[in-house]
DNA sequence: TCAACATATTTTCTCGAGAATATTATTTTT
DNA sequence: AAAAATAATATTCTCGAGAAAATATGTTGA
């Protein structure tokens, strides 16, 4: 069942990592969580020490980073934490909600009963997920992040374009870092699950009308409130 | 007129490049243009002889393609040029079709005076170069593709959405390997020049409709093209 | 005081050599 | 002779030091 799958955003086909590879995944995390603000500049000679590797191994892990947008380079001007803005994500939202939509519609008409039976796990997991945020621990809210991540995935996992799937991939993790705004201010608000089974049934259902209708709002909403934050929880503006 | 400003797929804001950019530059073009068939292994000691660096740049520059999907990697097993089949450039010229489209359309809705005069003028340009395309030259073809690009993307340079124009690049840069199959076959056939001054017309008389449907037909129709090819031109399959 | 120039410092970029890993060839065993 | 184990080769990955470029500092002249 668990077999050994190349993961998107992974780089490598899974098996060994690669020192670079596992700088690159600490990195982005870091990038994502906000340990590196957006608009800092990213210092090889600071950072190999932090991420324990050497200076050339961390250009690569940066190299890396470029791919996925959240690190810009600037010849001979070394590397920045790629900056955030309320327009940059009205951005990233317009055209995720296109591309995910896009291929939740081709899941829904191609998908067999194999791919129903993931979605279906892959929202109870979910769920439970949801019932242990009451504890609000580090670990809770990374694991429901997990979750909430694979849902998605699994919903249009049984889109047959790579492309589709690759670019939904992309903008999802720029999404998850300006979420990370919204939660750090309150909690996940209630109305999530009931969202996320409505999007279950719609999908189950195969009803590619109502499912992509609902996910679109759901991905929207998180834009609203993103755009009520003060622009000052952006970072330092470019 | 002809400010400096970060033309996309290009991974630094202009200004001086690096020796590890030229290196991606050129080893992209080879791997479009075919001079590195698909499946084929890249060993950094032999390419950093060929594009004279050293071997830690030359790996720079290879990790650089691995976003645009030109290139794989595999934990210590070292980096492939992508493969390519047929199923994969209809996965690409569908995908393209879809966001080019829907730049295209907020292209029309968004475009100004200025946006106008330089599709008029782009669409000048590639008209030249295909006049001059009668003569086959290395030169005259590798000019026309460039004015293609250039059409292409000014038409959707009014888009305001940064990642649609984004993924438009990448894909239209897949589209490009698979062209040249066809284009070493047979020179460009001739409609494609009043397919150009259609999708000119529609869009400057803004009617995103009929514009979008032109523009999708002509996508479309390198598609059928590369689907009549033997399977043994698509290189070494995985 | 300000600007232009020269100097010093920091940071990035580049390279080649050594360590780690995978691949191929050879030998040994069943 | 086929399979397993071992040795030899080739390739990739990693590191630190030196070259190149940018930034910061200091100096001179108007």
């Amino acid at each position: 069942m668990n077999e050994v799958v190349s993961l998107p955003g992974s780089v490598t086909n899974g098996e060994s990592l690669t020192l670079a590879e596992t700088a690159y995944r600490k990195l982005r995390h870091d990038i994502i969580e906000g340990v590196h603000k957006p608009g800092t500049k990213l210092r090889v000679e600071h950072l190999k020490d932090d991420y324990e590797v050497g200076a050339g191994t961390l250009r690569e892990a940066l190299q890396l980073l470029l791919n996925d947008g959240l690190v810009v380079a600037q010849g001979h001007r070394g590397f920045t934490v790629a900056p955030m803005s309320a327009e940059d994500f009205q951005d990233i939202t317009r055209t995720r909600v296109m591309i995910e939509t896009e291929a939740l519609r081709q899941a829904i008409a191609l998908g067999d009963d194999q791919w129903e039976a993931e979605v279906m796990g892959a929202f109870h997991m979910l769920s439970r997920a949801e019932s242990r945020l009451g504890e609000e621990t580090v670990e809770t809210r990374s694991e429901w992040e997990r979750k909430n991540r694979l849902f998605h995935d699994t919903l249009i996992s049984a889109c047959p374009s790579r492309w589709l799937k690759q670019f939904q991939h992309l903008l999802y993790m720029q999404s998850e870092r300006y979420r990370r705004l919204i939660l750090s201010e309150k909690p996940i608000p209630r109305d999530v699950h009931s969202e996320h089974e409505e999007i279950l049934t719609a999908t189950l259902n195969r009803n590619p009308e109502l499912a992509t209708q609902i996910l679109a709002d759901h991905i929207n909403r998180s834009l609203v409130a993103v755009q009520k934050l003060p622009k000052e929880r952006f970072g330092r503006s470019v």
